[in-house]
DNA sequence: AAGCAATCTAGACAGTGTCCACATTCTGGA
DNA sequence: TCCAGAATGTGGACACTGTCTAGATTGCTT
């Protein structure tokens, strides 16, 4: 054994995969990340990965949950900066769009059918799912208080399909990234001051 | 030479690759996808489809155009059928979302950024994204005849993005799509009569 | 200290996209 | 009509991938 190159046992491999498959990510879509390329990165054997992930999709689904917490929490942050509850709610759009611009592939993982099925009770999504919901719910029922609980759900349904459809159609050079702000105007100027 | 079976030369493989392709599309996503399996569905060699489409992406490529025209030809007939504009507008967001759930992986593939490149004029796709942006600014043009143009942009913007996100969120499973008509009524309620 | 579980390596297999060389068929000009 | 060259199709090969199995090394528990 000699004490020179790495040793046998890594010592934190779990985590250095998930960070050698985010660096990745941030260049190559989901899609062209490869088990063996994270291995390499992390500068161990191509089947160590086996032995913290059972599964290629396994490591994907962790990058998405860690994703979605990155997203989330982006989100609380700009509600939280306070304002009137249309400035708020104009923020925290700007900070998902902004998030997918800055992370395209990571927030394409997020919302990959094949990775994650919002179902699913198993993963770790499911709570950071319901916090963005919560979220969201509370800038709808601040901005509509008079409407019954289906007509603030269809408000926050449009509120949120807007914003994501925005996020989705700039990361994939349908509209250009100084279309968000004016096309999230006309929705908070919809709102009943 | 035997007569009995299949000819050396298939005749017409360039469509039968597609029609093959397009089935697999209807169960299976664009990246589980393979040109061998497309080639062995049209009972022709593994490297026959090289013939026709230089690559794989040439394959998705063309894939895509056709789902898109499908796409904009399901928005024209909703917009054909009549009524007045906010009822116009609600059918066409519609259709567009029962596109999207009906041929889920022909959608995700028309807005994979890997696929499709919207500055790329090479492509048949672009006279065809021109198209439904037409389609949209009409509607919008006779809802918002008052706006200037910066402002009739961010309403096509705001509109384009709020049916491109249920769409999304739908074929993702993060709304049911008893969502969808309920949002978009949110939707044309807040346009001007 | 011994043994067991966790961790890592190496080798193998089937599947894939793509390149190459070759075979067959179609087609247009003499 | 015939025949060269273009179009189309076949098979083999290579590197790459995910995943399985078997074995090596290490850390932990008692």
């Amino acid at each position: 054994m000699s004490r020179s190159a790495a040793p046998y046992h890594h010592g934190n491999l779990a985590e250095a995969l998930e960070t050698a498959a985010r660096e990745l990510l941030e260049r190559h879509s989901a899609a062209e990340l490869s088990l063996r390329e994270v291995a390499r990165q992390a500068g161990v054997s191509h089947n160590a990965p086996y032995h913290h992930y059972g599964d290629r999709a396994s490591l994907l689904k962790s990058l998405a949950a860690r994703s979605m917490a990155e997203l989330v929490e982006a989100q609380q942050r700009a509600a939280d900066a306070g304002g009137d509850t249309r400035g708020r709610l104009l923020a925290v759009g700007l900070a998902y769009v902004e998030y997918a611009v800055e992370h395209t592939h990571a927030f394409a993982l997020i919302y990959d059918p094949e990775v994650c099925v919002p179902g699913d009770p198993s993963s770790s999504m499911a709570e950071l799912i319901d916090a963005n919901h919560a979220l969201l719910a509370e800038l709808v029922a601040e901005l509509w208080p008079q409407a019954d609980e289906a007509g603030q759900a269809a408000h926050a349904a449009a509120l949120w399909s807007t914003v994501h459809g925005l996020a989705q159609l700039v990361t994939a050079g349908h509209l250009p990234r100084e279309a968000v702000a004016p096309a999230l105007a006309t929705l908070s100027a919809s709102a009943p001051a």
